[in-house]
RNA sequence: GCCGAUGUAGCUCAGCUGGCUAGAGCAGCUGAUUUGUAAUCAGCAGGUCGUGGGUUCGAGUCCCUCCAUCGGCUCCA
C-alpha cells in the first residue's frame, strides 16, 4: 500500500501501482471524467502512470493551466502525426504547449507549408482525435532512441537525444505515431474536440539564427467547439483595441512610406496627448530632483566609440553622416547616455552635489530590422523619457529604489496594474557579448536584485536579457493580444562611468568614480502610448484625452448659446468642441461616441431657457442635469481623481 | 534579415475559372433639411487596382522583381 496526500491535506491509502486516473475514479465519476493531467511529488506525470511510492498528488483539469498545457502539448502530438501523414518526408523537431495553444517545429524539406493547407489538416486531426487513441509513455534506452531517429534520418531528434541522460529517455506512442517526449499528456485524443491552426512562421532550430530555419505551425485546441468559437471572438475583440487601428481612427499618428518605415508621424491629437504625458512625468521628476537637459540629435562617431556602442551596433545601425570637408563622421543619436556623460564631465563634482539627475525626452534613431517593426511599439525613431543618475556607491540603493517608486507611480497613474518585473541579467555563458569586468557586473546585478527585493516587487529573473553594459530591471506589460512589451526600465551601470572617465571628489579630497543609473519609466513615449491605447481601447483617462466634452446644439438657434458654453469651458481649461454642423442630434452623438469623447452636452430650447444641461457620458450613460458651473466642477474633480501627485 | 500571408477610392470591402468605360457602403464636396440622445435626403466628385517588368489579341485577375503591411522567428543600446 502507498500513502497519497492530496492538496487539501487528506491522506489516503491505495494499492501500489494504482494510476491517478484510477484514484480519481475511486473518488468520483465526475472527477475521473475531468482530470486530464496530474502532478506527483512535484513532477508532471501521465494520468495513467503507475504510482509506487508515497507522495503528494494533484489532479489537473482543463481549468488549470497545467491541464491546458497537457491538453495543448497532446494536441501538438496530434498535429505532428497528421502532418507526418500528409507529408511523409518531413522531420519533426519539437512541439511544446505555449500560453495560447501549441506549435510544432517541422523541417518540411521541399514542401512549402502555407495556411492554405490548414483546413484539411484540422479536419484530419479531428478525425483522428475522435478515435480516442491513448497516449502511452514508454522508457527507451539512449542507444535505441538514437537508432530509431538515425534510421528515419532525423538529425534534430538525434541532437536532442544526445543531450539527454540514458535512463531518462521516453517515447510517447498514440495510434501509429511515436515521438520523443518527456510526458505530460491527456489520457487520449478523444478529449480534443476542436482544433484551429493559427499560422505558419519560420523559426530557427534551437532559436539560433545561424541554424536552419524550420517551419513552425501554430495551433490551438479545445475540449468544446464552443470554446474555440469564443476564443476566436475574443481575438476579434482584441483586434479592435489594436493601437494601429485606433491610432488611425482617433487621428493620433500615422506612417508614410515616403517618410520611411518605422518613422511615426504624430498628428495634432497624438502630439498633444504625448505632451500631456511628458508634462505629467516632468512634474513628478521635478519633485524627485531631476534636472531637464537637452542634447542634439547627432553625435560624433568618437562619442560612440568611447561608449562602446559603435563597436557593438555600428555595423547594424544607420550609417554615419559625413561632413563635406574634414571627413568627420556623425551618427544619428541612438541613445542619450553618452551625451549625458559628457554633460556630467562639463564640470568638476563634489560628493556633496551628488546625486546628479539629468533628464531628457530624447529622440533617438535605431535601425531596427524591417521584419521587427511593429506599429508604435517597435520603430526606428522614438523618444525615450530618459534620465541618468550619477551617484555614489552609497547612494545607489536608495536612488534605485526611488526610481522604482517613480516607475510604479507612473504605472499606477495610467492603470497598468498588471505588469511583470523582470530582472534582466547577463548570459554568463556568453560573457563576450558584454563589456566591463566581472566585478562590476556582480556589483551591478546585486544592486538591482537587492533593491528589487527590498521594494517587495514580485520579480522573475531572465538571463541573457541584460544590456551589453549592465543589468536591468524591466517592467513588462502585455498588449491587447497578450504579447509582452518592455516599458519601464532601470539599469545600473559601472561601465560607462569608466569609459567616460567620470569622477567626483570625495570628502577625503580623492577622485572617485560615480555609479550611473539609466532609467525610463515609460520606456519610450511611442511604445507606452501604444500599450496605453490597447489597454484603454482609446478611452483615455479624462486628463489625457484629446477632447473632453462635445457640445451638441440641437438646432441652428442653439448655436450661439452653445458657443457661449464652449467659451466658459475653455476658460476653465476644459478641452471642448462644438458640433454645429446641420446634422441630426443622433448623428452628432454617434460621431462623438465613435471619437470616444467622454462627455456630451446637449443644448436645446429647454437648456437655453433653464441653463441646465443633460450630460451624456461616453457609452450612453445619463449623468443627469447640471448647470454650467456644476459641470465645470464635475469635470475638474473627475480630472484630478485619476491623477494624484507624486 | 528570415518564413508565411496580404496589398482595389480617405476608410471597410466586392470584383467567379483573364474579356465591354473597375463596383458598393461610410467619409468628402454641393444643395435641401434645423433636427432632442448611436447614421435625414438628393446630387456630385473620387481609383495609372502597392511598384517595375513579363506572358497574352486582351491582366485588378497568371508569372517574376522590388516596396509596404500583418502573423511569427531572430534581434532589441
Amino acid at each position: 500500500m502507498i500513502q497519497i496526500k492530496f492538496p487539501d491535506g487528506v491522506i489516503r491509502s491505495y494499492e501500489s501501482g494504482i494510476t491517478p486516473f484510477q484514484i480519481a475514479s475511486s473518488i468520483s465519476e465526475g472527477l475521473a471524467r475531468n482530470i486530464i493531467s496530474a502532478k506527483f511529488n512535484g513532477k508532471i506525470i501521465e494520468t495513467v502512470s503507475q504510482l509506487i511510492d508515497n507522495g503528494d498528488l494533484t489532479f489537473y483539469t482543463w481549468n488549470d493551466s497545467e491541464g491546458k498545457k497537457a491538453f495543448w502539448h497532446s494536441s501538438a502530438h496530434l498535429l505532428a502525426q497528421t502532418l507526418k501523414e500528409f507529408y511523409n518526408n518531413i522531420k519533426l523537431t519539437i512541439g511544446p504547449a505555449i500560453n495560447n495553444g501549441f506549435y510544432y517545429d517541422v523541417d518540411f524539406g521541399e514542401h512549402i507549408m502555407s495556411e492554405k493547407d490548414f483546413f484539411k489538416i484540422e479536419k484530419r486531426m479531428i478525425e483522428i482525435a475522435r478515435e480516442k487513441h491513448e497516449f502511452k509513455l514508454r522508457s527507451i534506452s539512449k542507444k535505441s532512441a538514437l537508432e530509431y531517429y538515425t534510421d528515419i534520418n532525423n538529425q534534430y531528434k538525434v541532437e536532442l537525444i544526445k543531450n539527454l541522460e540514458d535512463g531518462e529517455i521516453t517515447f510517447c506512442d498514440h495510434d501509429n505515431f511515436t515521438d520523443l517526449c518527456k510526458g505530460g499528456h491527456i489520457p487520449h485524443t478523444g478529449y480534443i474536440k476542436a482544433v484551429k491552426l493559427m499560422s505558419v512562421a519560420g523559426a530557427y532550430w534551437r532559436a539560433d539564427q545561424n541554424n536552419k530555419q524550420l517551419t513552425r505551425v501554430y495551433g490551438i485546441s479545445f475540449p468544446k467547439q464552443k470554446e474555440l468559437t469564443e476564443y476566436l471572438e475574443l481575438i476579434e475583440e482584441a483586434k479592435k483595441r489594436d493601437h494601429r487601428k485606433l491610432g488611425k481612427e482617433l487621428e493620433l499618428f500615422t506612417f508614410s512610406n515616403k517618410v520611411g518605415q518605422g518613422l511615426p508621424l504624430w498628428l495634432p491629437k497624438g502630439a498633444e496627448l504625448r505632451e500631456r504625458l511628458e508634462n505629467f512625468l516632468k512634474k513628478a521628476q521635478k519633485k524627485a530632483g531631476y534636472k531637464q537637459v537637452i542634447s542634439p540629435h547627432i553625435g560624433n562617431k568618437e562619442l560612440y566609440m568611447t561608449s562602446g556602442h559603435y563597436q557593438k551596433y555600428g555595423e547594424s545601425s544607420f550609417q554615419p553622416i559625413t561632413t563635406p570637408a574634414d571627413g568627420e563622421e556623425f551618427l544619428l543619436k541612438p541613445m542619450n547616455c553618452p551625451h549625458h556623460c559628457e554633460m556630467y564631465n562639463a564640470k568638476q563634482w563634489s560628493y556633496k552635489e551628488l546625486p546628479v539627475r539629468y533628464a531628457e525626452f530624447g529622440t533617438v534613431y535605431r535601425y531596427e530590422q524591417s521584419g521587427e517593426l511593429h506599429g508604435l511599439t517597435r520603430v526606428r525613431g522614438f523618444t525615450q523619457d530618459d534620465a541618468h543618475i550619477f551617484c555614489t556607491q552609497d547612494q545607489l540603493n536608495s536612488e534605485f529604489k526611488n526610481v522604482i517608486d517613480l516607475v510604479l507611480y507612473v504605472f499606477k497613474s495610467l492603470g497598468f496594474e498588471n505588469f511583470t518585473a523582470q530582472v534582466s541579467l547577463r548570459d554568463t555563458e556568453n560573457k563576450d557579448k558584454y563589456i566591463g569586468s566581472d566585478d562590476n557586473w556582480k556589483e551591478a546585478e546585486n544592486a538591482i536584485v537587492n533593491a528589487t527585493k527590498e521594494k517587495g516587487l514580485n520579480y522573475k529573473i531572465e538571463y541573457g536579457e541584460a544590456a551589453f553594459y549592465g543589468p536591468k530591471l524591466d517592467f513588462m506589460v502585455k498588449d491587447a493580444l497578450g504579447r509582452e512589451w518592455q516599458l519601464g526600465t532601470i539599469q545600473v551601470d559601472y561601465n560607462l562611468p569608466e569609459r567616460f572617465d567620470l569622477t567626483y571628489i570625495d570628502k577625503n579630497n580623492e577622485s572617485q568614480r560615480p555609479v550611473m543609473i539609466h532609467r525610463a519609466p515609460f520606456g519610450s513615449l511611442e511604445r507606452f502610448i501604444a500599450i496605453l491605447i490597447e489597454h484603454t481601447g482609446g478611452n483615455f483617462p479624462l486628463w489625457l484625452t484629446a477632447n473632453q466634452v462635445s457640445i451638441i446644439p440641437v438646432g441652428e438657434k442653439h448655436k450661439i448659446y452653445g458657443e457661449k458654453v464652449l467659451k466658459l469651458l475653455e476658460n476653465n481649461e476644459i478641452r471642448a468642441t462644438i458640433d454645429d454642423r446641420s446634422e441630426t442630434v443622433g448623428k452628432k452623438i454617434r460621431e462623438s461616441e465613435l471619437k470616444k469623447v467622454p462627455f456630451m452636452l446637449i443644448v436645446g430650447d429647454e437648456e437655453v431657457e433653464r441653463e441646465t444641461f443633460p450630460i451624456r457620458a461616453h457609452g450612453g450613460k445619463d449623468i443627469g442635469k447640471m448647470n454650467i458651473d456644476d459641470f465645470i466642477q464635475f469635470i475638474k474633480k473627475k480630472t484630478s481623481e485619476n491623477i494624484k501627485d507624486f
